[in-house]
DNA sequence: TCAATAATAGTAATCATTCTTGTTTCTGTT
DNA sequence: AACAGAAACAAGAATGATTACTATTATTGA
């Protein structure tokens, strides 16, 4: 019942452009990255493909920062720190987040737990050094 | 060099409304709650409003879900499940991290760290029960 | 009461994302 | 290689959340 997939060079693109990065990508930022090697690729192709490498799992959402969504292609379990003064987001190795604890919060509250991030805000060292003269 | 603000009654509705509730509203939950006692209230207002609160921090942002921002009156350190099915976000109590990590996190990393979060993905009890049939 | 200024309604503008339509590309089969 | 059906695409229109603008109204301190 699962729809056949052909295959696109555009989508191998995309997919390895989001994990070519740790930025954590915009799909403008995707599709900025492309154009030069793809002049006729479209933003709606990059949404169209980035929605089903989530769908997949190929690929996750880091959530929502200043108004745009950012993907992450490293699907390993990891934390994030966002800078509020910037905007970019950094891997933190670690999980922070024991399975126990998942595990027991489902029963407790009768919820089917698929996954758990943990999200650091605050200013990145980028930034911090920039506003030392102030 | 502060500006100076005055009192507003749609404002301070606007915050109750918000600190009233554990569902963690949309602008627009908000707006339509408070449309039945001020027929003249402006989503505008609510939008301008929330941006205030946020700043002072009276509030926080949960996030974006399914394109929509949600607040949070309840400022306190606590944990989210977002249901992916209905959206719908609930409060777990307890932290999960430790003071110590954001410590050391930070010195590691040299950076800045005003606030953590914790999120949980997955389905919730009410959507479970609905997909029981299938 | 009165002037200064903050807050608002209503509406227009913005911007990320999704949808639509007609065309092009893949793929399996002759 | 040529063909047919399905999948993917470009380009642009449409959507929907959020923000900005402007003329009016409310608040405040004197």
């Amino acid at each position: 019942m699962e729809k056949k997939q052909n295959y696109s060079r555009k989508r191998e693109a995309i997919l390895k452009a989001i994990q070519g990065t740790t930025c954590h990508p915009t799909a403008e930022w995707v599709y900025q990255k492309l154009k030069p090697e793809y002049p006729d690729l479209s933003l709606g192709t990059v949404y169209r493909n980035i929605a089903q490498f989530k769908n997949d799992g190929t690929i996750i959402s880091v959530g929502t920062v200043n108004g745009q969504e950012r993907y992450d292609g490293n699907i390993q379990p990891h934390t994030h720190f966002v800078c509020s003064c910037c905007g970019a987001v950094i891997d933190i190795p670690g999980n922070f987040i024991s399975l126990d604890a998942n595990v027991e919060i489902a029963e407790r509250y009768h919820l089917r737990i698929d996954s758990s991030e943990v999200l650091f805000h605050g200013i990145c060292s980028n930034c911090l050094q920039r506003q030392k003269p102030l």
